[in-house]
DNA sequence: TGGCTTTGTTCGATATGGCGAACATAGTTT
DNA sequence: AAACTATGTTCGCCATATCGAACAAAGCCA
């Protein structure tokens, strides 16, 4: 995969998520539209301020150029992956995700308590979450296949689409890494 | 800051991080360092297919070109943000940590056994660690300042420095985050 | 149908990024 | 000291990325 077709289809690919046409992305990112239709063609060696000001016309980060089309939802169970075990006997390690390049992670803490399930809006495409539950017992992930999570679970699940959490037991409390393609 | 001061910053940081010379660099990126030159001297518009070689050259991810520099270690207790409650009482959330753009963060999950403490090398430079406890007690840190976390508590500390784990209860779960610059 | 707008592509002209040679400066060796 | 090597900078030339206009194709409205 040469740098100019990667680049090719996410210009491409978030252009058509903002539903404009070239002539108008040209126009925003003050470039001459052939010099965007060459781009999308995979032909041609851009100069960086040019990427510059699409990805500022396209309203993403530049790195978001760079990326690679991706995956799908995962869950890591407490019991999963007991054999893992290092020489030490008092260590064991298990890598939960790996993370694609150039991507964004938040990091944060969630205290939840029982009651109504919360529904969470579609987070900007591309983005997925992952949960590392603490203490308590919640169910997480897309509203139509949700997740029940105990102390140690992880789950990876898409957040580009209606989401939600719930608390089953009093109180719960988790780590949320919030992935974003920028 | 324009794109091509970025550039020039994160060209010029990743040499030195290498401790090789601009002559040697241009001639692993296959450019001529006359353009290397330029470039970090914050002039000119290079284009992607020149900064991609000099990424290989550097060995470092494409995105890790338009870093910026930061910061050093953070910790946040359990008992932390307690405040910072949303307006529906049963739901509480707290950023830990945000994300530098361009970073990569592997997610992990470590089992830990009460005895001697695990030291750890030095990862590459840039490397930072964040741990989150959701068993047990541990202290975890840089070797000269280690800190002692419970139950829900996360900390963040650089880990291009020898570092260590050491379980102070029986047995201790905690999430590990790996952050590398790239 | 004919004209009008909007789509994206192709083309010659031009501005400029990249190259290589020549240059200056500093450090090493003899 | 002089000769040699490696550092990074500056220069003119050439390749090419960008531009703007002209172009073809496809909707849209009368």
């Amino acid at each position: 995969m040469t740098p100019a077709q990667l680049i090719a289809r996410s210009i491409l690919r978030e252009r058509n998520r903002l539903g404009i046409s070239l002539t108008a992305l040209a126009q925003k990112a003050d470039i001459a539209k052939s010099t965007l239709s060459q781009l999308e063609a995979g032909k041609g060696n851009p100069s960086i301020e040019t990427l510059w000001n699409i990805a500022n016309a396209l309203g993403v980060q530049f790195s978001t150029l760079f990326e690679m089309p991706d995956d799908t939802s995962k869950l890591v169970r407490v019991e999963d992956g007991k054999g893992i075990q290092s020489d030490m006997s008092d260590y064991t390690t298990l890598l939960l995700d790996k993370c694609p390049s150039g991507r964004m992670r938040d990091i944060y803490r969630v205290t939840l308590s029982k009651g109504a399930p919360r529904m969470a809006e579609p987070h900007p495409n591309g983005t997925s979450e992952h949960a590392m539950v603490i203490s308590g017992r919640v169910r997480v992930g897309t509203q139509d296949a949700p997740e029940v999570l105990n102390q140690g679970d992880y789950y990876r699940f898409p957040a580009d689409v209606p989401h939600m959490y719930e608390a089953l037991s009093d109180t719960a409390l988790m780590v949320f890494v919030m992935e974003s393609p920028a």
